[in-house]
DNA sequence: ATGAAAGCGCTAACAC
DNA sequence: GTGTTAGCGCTTTCAT
């Protein structure tokens, strides 16, 4: 093989070779890559020809040097704070937790249309943090996606202040220049005080999420106030972590203070699995003696018996959104800080 | 402001910035970046001051550019075949799998010493995977793990033909050169149907994965010739989806054609959960009537009451020794092609 | 041990 | 409408 075949065969094509092979220059053969107009159709046509020939794929490299965009945006899961757990462990919970699968469908389904991908990232200790933000400043992502998980996280404030694209899942703790969506958590938890009174529940509780997460608060204020218009002053609430063993030991103390209980509100779905496996055991029958709703609406709703009655929420629109609120952030860096908030639904099913 | 300074301010630092402050060239400050020694220490103390004073971060792109590499690899979903689901159900329902969280975790912690992290790529069309082959061809990434759920799926073989460092999660279905981990599925098979026998079962069934896919047809065989071993030649398998529904509808099938049945050995744990409700509407008591046994130890499995006796299968390691096999290739992909097959254990709970 | 200089492949003024 | 040219920020010979 003679050696100027053999650099034909195994170095990838470049600009340059196509706009040799189709006889014009650099230029033109960028300007309809890029569909800038301007170019002659039948230069077009050939300019077409001559990349389908060399088998020409333009190099992301080098075009995010000069246009200053990495053509990707990072998904970054924060502030899975391990104190109990090690790493392993906790990184484990998350990926593995159903909410996370749906807003990541939802981001990938957002991110599609305009060919790019995410880049996941998971900032659970403050190593794994600094990573995130050096690599975001080198430029390894235009902007980026935040779902956190400790309300006390750092890094949405940090991502902010070096002038990154950041856009939040659910509202900040403390209001800083962001956007972000959420759900109108006492609205949902509205739905399911409704849902309970109607149903003639006279002693209900709630198992709450961790007292510090502001859809957490949000949801127990929204149940409580409802619950008190429907003449109950007195809601009480176990604080849970979300997960499901946290909602067996929660209804577990719940039970034990409140025998004559006969229905319970769960900060979201998994807990709320946990209190009926506890429920079940105590032979408590659902939804007659007592009453179990969910919030989330996640897989573990339906795969539970009985089937979980839930308060929706639309994770993978709400993600779907908060990517294209991210995208127009990196279009438009000095734009409007926006929120959106999405309304949640009842789900009835079986077990309330 | 001062038009100079407003420049240095907004500007990010570049390899000449720190340079100039540290009194030094292009080529020293990046030969200390880089680690290469034959550099001063006094020199290189003054150049990391310099470093610190500027923020300086090395960019990516133009680091990329010459090095020609990109500094991420890719994690490709692939072989989402819908045919009844729409794109967005089908997405969802993989994203959401348990099965898919612990093998990002695993990928994850396989990258995170290296500083790297995984662009998340969903190849569920023809159009989604030419878009992948293009992204990787680009040098969007320096290589892939392929996590393929249908065994017909054709992006492996397009990549390996490419020349990209590829791996895959799971034997091909047709030998072709490429790494892989999987799973001992055979022995995993044996140590249900040995675990079943022992109880004294009788009568035992199977509900089989995808009759295509390579592990559900060594889990079926496996479990055959473990029990006719055991003075059961026949073994009655209905195949289901890998999905809890499919787990569900085979169950019903299982049980109308044999209800003296009193063992079922699952091919994965989200079918074993379904398979266990159906028989708990029928009014078998698990395990005392049915005994029931799941595979792969997931989430599902400590999920359900009762808790799923399962054949556990080491998914994260396996991700990450697979993640670890592609790192190798990547950095020489003259190596060799690789195998790595993990042994299964049984994990006994309360439904076998 | 250090510096000078040549690109990597592309886009975007700018000129024609 | 098309070509010429000057970089983008970095690594890497090659001199010194």
């Amino acid at each position: 093989m003679s050696d100027a075949l053999r650099t034909a065969v195994s170095r990838p094509a470049t600009l340059e070779d196509v706009a040799r092979v189709a006889g014009v220059s650099r230029s033109t053969v960028s300007r309809v890559i890029n569909g800038i107009r301007n170019v002659d159709l039948e230069i077009q046509e050939t300019v077409r020809q001559a990349i389908a020939a060399t088998g020409y794929v333009p190099n992301s490299a080098a075009r995010s040097l000069v246009t200053r965009r990495a053509g990707s945006i990072a998904l970054v899961l924060s502030g899975v704070a391990g104190e109990v757990e090690d790493e392993d462990t906790a990184r484990n919970r998350v990926l593995t937790d159903p909410f996370f699968g749906r807003a990541l469908s939802g981001v990938v389904g957002a991110l599609r249309p305009r060919g790019l991908h995410p880049l996941l990232m998971v900032a659970d200790t403050a190593e794994a943090r600094d990573q995130v933000v050096g690599h975001l400043k080198q430029g390894g992502a235009d902007g980026a996606v935040l779902v956190s998980t400790d309300p006390e996280d750092p890094l949405p404030s940090r991502l902010v202040e070096v002038g990154m694209p950041v856009v939040l899942f659910a509202r900040p703790v403390r209001p800083i220049p962001i956007s972000y969506v959420d759900l109108a958590n006492r609205d949902g938890a509205r739905l399911a005080a409704d849902h309970l009174a109607a149903r003639g529940c006279r002693q209900v509780a709630m198992i709450g999420g961790p007292a510090g997460v502001p859809a957490a608060q949000d949801r127990l204020t929204g149940f409580r106030e409802a619950m008190a218009r429907h003449g109950f002053p007195y809601v009480p609430c176990i604080e849970g972590d979300f997960t499901q063993r946290g909602g067996e030991l929660a209804m577990e103390r719940l039970l034990a203070e409140n025998p004559g209980l006969d229905g319970v509100f769960a900060g979201n779905d998994l807990m709320a699995q946990g209190a009926m496996f506890v429920l079940h055991e105590h032979g408590r029958r659902i939804p007659d003696d007592v009453a179990v709703i969910g919030f989330d609406d996640s897989s573990a709703a339906l795969a539970s018996r009985p089937r979980l009655t839930t308060v929706r929420q639309p994770v993978e629109e709400m993600a779907a959104e908060l990517t294209r609120l991210l995208l127009a952030r990196v279009e438009n860096p000095a734009g409007p800080v926006t929120s959106v908030i999405f309304e949640p639904s009842l789900v009835v099913r079986q077990s309330a």
